[in-house]
DNA sequence: ACGTTACTAAATCACCTTAATAGATTTAGT
DNA sequence: ACTAAATCTATTAAGGTGATTTAGTAACGT
C-alpha cells in the first residue's frame, strides 16, 4: 500500500528537480542548482556530471561578468529523444513531434467527420514514419513515444454533434487503449484532452510558475485539467476536471457546463440572423456558465489560477476574459479569494503538445511521489 | 523553492510512515510492517528501535497461534503526548483533551451567544490547567499544544444569526491568531473547523482507508474538508473547501449552500406549523443541495468518497445520506464515476478532536513532503 | 595582489539492503 | 510423548548508494 523510501530514490527525485529547474530557468549552473535546491554543491555536481553522462544535459556556454570564476550553464539537450503527440478531436485529428526539450518540431492536422480508431492508428503510424525517417539516424534510437490526447467518453454526449451509436460504439476507452498498444510499436500514453493541454500549459506555457490552477479548454466540446501542487490530478479514475459535466443553473433549472461553454453550441445558433450579436450572446452565456464554475471550483479548491483557453481567437478569448471576470465579481461570496484569470499562451494546439509531453512528464518530473520504492525508471 | 532531498528526509518519512501503518492497523510488528511498507525488514528493525527508544512505541504483546516465531506488536504509546483541541462555534465552545495516539480523555462544551476572544483563551487555559493537574507530573512535560478550529469568516455571513458588526470586529483572521499565540503559553495550531472535522475522520474514523473525499459537516452553518491523497487540501489561503459558499441553483435563480444545509435554516423555519413536515422539507432541500454540490465536486476531482456527518442525530443522517444518493442517481451526467456516501463516526466532536490531532498530524503524518529538506521537526 | 565565486576531490556520515544466522513456535510424523 | 521439518520472526554483519563536510584549486573582477 503505502511504500517506504530510500536513497535510491532520493537520487531519482533530485535528478528530475535538477532537470525541471534547468527547464524552468531556461538553464543553470551546478551553483545555482545547489542554491535553488538547497542541495550540496557537491551533490549538485554530482547530479549534474551523471546526466550530462547520460546525454541529458549539454553545456550552454558560459555566464560572466559577475566577480569570482565565471558558471558553466547547462540546458536540456533537445536532441535527447523525441516524442510524438496526437490530438483525437471529435473533428479533426492532430499529431506533432516533439523533442526532449518540448519543442514542437512538426505539425499536421487533418479534418475528419468522425474519427475511427483503424484509421487514426494508420496515421499516427505514417505520420511517425515520415517524421522519423527525416531525423539523422543515430537520433532515431532516441524515440520516447507516444501520446494521445482523446475525450474520454468520444461517444457520449453524441447527440450534440449528431453522432450514431454506431459510429461511437468502437471508441470504448479499454478497447481503444489495447488496440493503439497493439497498433503501434512503441510505448503509448494516454490522457484526457483537457488535462493533456493543461499540461502543456504547465511545462511549457502559462503555468510554468504557477502550482494549482484550473483550466478551461474551449473547443467543439469544452474540456478541462486541473493542476494540484504542480502534478495534473487525475483521480480515481483518470477523470478528473470533467468541466463538460459540471452542472450550471439556467433561468429554465440546470444545465451542463458543455451546453453553454462549447463551439459546437455556438455555431449551432450561427447562420439564423445577426451573426455578431449571435456571437456576443454566446460569449455572454459562456461566461456566466464558466464564472459560475469557477466560483464553485474556487470555493472548493483555493486555487491559485484559473486558466483560459481553447480554440478561439485572441480577441473573443480577451471579451470572454474580461466577461467572465465581471460575473465573478458580481456573483462571489464574500469570503472569496480570487483566483488570476490567465489566457493559456498555447491555443489550440495545447492537447496535442501535452500528449507528447507525456512520456516526458512520466519520466522526469520531480513527483514527490518518485522518491518512494517501486517508482523505477 | 523546490527542494531536493536527502537520507534525513528518507529516515523521517518512513518513520513516520512505521506509526501511521501501526495506527492504522492498530498495532504492527516489524514483519508485518517490512512487508507492508517495503521497507528491508532490517530497515524496518532499526526503525522500530528507534521509535521505542524515544518513547512513541511500545510492546503490546505478543501475536502467537500462526506457524512460526511469535511476533512482537508494537504499539503507539499513548502517553507520549497530550494535546487540547478547540472548536470555536458560532454558539459553543468545546475542548477536548486527546492522547498521543487520538483518544479522547476529556471533553468540556460550554454553550455562549456569540464567543469574544478573550473569554475564549481564558477557558482554554482553565480547562489546560485542571486536565494538566489531573495527570502524574513527569506527563505533564509531555504536553504537545493546542489545536484550534474555528470558521475562518466567523464575522462574515452575520446575518443569518443575527450578529452585529461589533461582535465580529474582534475576529480578524490574523489578530486572533495573534492574540491566541501570546495568550496560550504553548504551541498553537489553526484550521478551518471543516478541514479540523475531516481530518479527525482520516485519522480516527471512516476515513481511515479513504485518500480523497469531500467532507460535509452540517452544523449550526454548514462547513468543510478536503482531504486529497490523504493529507488535508489547504489551498493557497487555506480557505478550500469553503462550502457555505459554493454555488447552489434555486427555483429562483442562485444561492449559497450555506443558505440550504445548515441547522440554523432548519431552526428558523421550525415552529410555524407541522414541524415533522417542514423537518422532512428541510431535509429535502438540503439533500437537493448537497447531491448538486456533490456532483460538481466529483467532477472535478473523481473522489473516493463523499462523507456526511454533522450535529444531526442518526436518523436524520441516515434519511440525509438516502435522499442525497436518489438525487445524484437522478442528476449525474453519463460519465459520472458515483463516489462511496460514506457517514461519519465522529460525529458532532469531530472539529474538536480535529483540532487536537493538528499537532499531531504537523509531525507525524507520512506526508511526501517530509522527504525534503527543510521539514525538520 | 586580493577578494570573490565556481568548481573539484577525498573523507565521512546516514540510511537502506542483502545475506547469513539464530530463535521460537506450529505441524506432522514416529 | 518425543522428534524433525517447516515456517516465520528477528538479529548480526558486511556492503551499497548517495548526500555532506572539509579542504583545496581554478578563474575572474577590482
Amino acid at each position: 500500500m503505502a511504500r517506504g523510501s530510500n536513497s535510491n530514490g532520493v537520487r531519482r527525485y533530485n535528478e528530475r528537480l535538477v532537470l525541471s529547474t534547468i527547464r524552468r530557468l531556461d538553464g543553470a549552473s551546478k551553483a545555482d542548482l545547489a542554491k535553488i535546491t538547497g542541495l550540496s554543491p557537491q551533490a549538485a555536481v554530482r547530479i549534474v556530471e551523471g546526466l550530462e553522462a547520460d546525454g541529458l544535459l549539454v553545456v550552454a556556454g558560459r555566464r560572466t561578468g559577475g566577480m569570482g570564476q565565471p558558471s558553466t550553464i547547462y540546458k536540456i539537450n533537445g536532441d535527447n529523444g523525441f516524442t510524438i503527440g496526437v490530438e483525437i478531436g471529435r473533428n479533426r485529428l492532430t499529431c506533432v513531434l516533439l523533442n526532449f526539450d518540448g519543442v514542437v518540431l512538426a505539425t499536421q492536422t487533418h479534418d475528419v467527420a468522425f474519427p475511427q480508431p483503424e484509421a487514426v492508428i494508420a496515421e499516427i503510424a505514417q505520420f511517425a514514419r515520415v517524421q522519423l525517417a527525416a531525423l539523422a539516424p543515430e537520433r532515431r534510437e532516441a524515440f520516447l513515444g507516444v501520446g494521445i490526447a482523446m475525450p474520454w467518453f468520444i461517444g457520449e454526449w453524441r447527440d450534440e454533434i449528431g453522432v450514431s451509436a454506431d459510429q461511437a460504439k468502437d471508441w470504448g476507452r479499454a478497447d481503444v487503449e489495447a488496440a493503439f498498444r497493439s497498433g503501434l510499436d512503441c510505448p503509448v500514453f494516454f490522457e484526457n484532452d483537457g488535462n493533456a493541454a493543461a499540461l502543456a500549459e504547465l511545462l511549457c506555457g502559462v503555468g510554468l510558475g504557477v502550482e494549482n490552477y484550473l483550466y478551461f479548454h474551449i473547443g467543439t466540446f469544452v474540456g478541462g485539467g486541473l493542476v494540484l501542487g504542480g502534478q495534473i490530478h487525475q483521480g480515481r479514475h483518470g477523470n478528473a476536471a470533467a468541466l463538460a459535466s459540471m452542472p450550471v443553473p439556467t433561468p429554465g433549472g440546470r444545465d451542463f457546463l458543455l451546453h453553454r461553454a462549447s463551439l459546437y453550441s455556438l455555431e449551432a445558433r450561427l447562420g439564423s440572423g445577426d451573426d455578431a450579436a449571435i456571437r456576443q450572446a454566446w460569449l455572454e452565456d459562456c461566461a456566466e456558465a464558466i464564472a459560475f464554475v469557477t466560483v464553485g471550483a474556487n470555493s472548493l479548491l483555493d486555487l491559485d489560477a484559473v486558466v483560459l483557453s481553447g480554440a478561439l481567437d485572441e480577441a473573443a478569448l480577451e471579451t470572454l476574459g474580461q466577461l467572465v471576470e465581471g460575473k465573478i465579481a458580481a456573483s462571489a461570496p464574500r469570503d472569496f479569494f480570487t483566483p488570476s484569470l490567465l489566457r493559456g499562451r498555447i491555443g489550440e494546439v495545447a492537447p496535442a503538445m501535452g500528449a507528447g509531453l507525456l512520456p516526458l512528464y512520466a519520466s522526469y518530473t520531480p513527483n514527490l511521489g518518485s522518491l518512494l520504492k517501486g517508482a523505477d525508471d
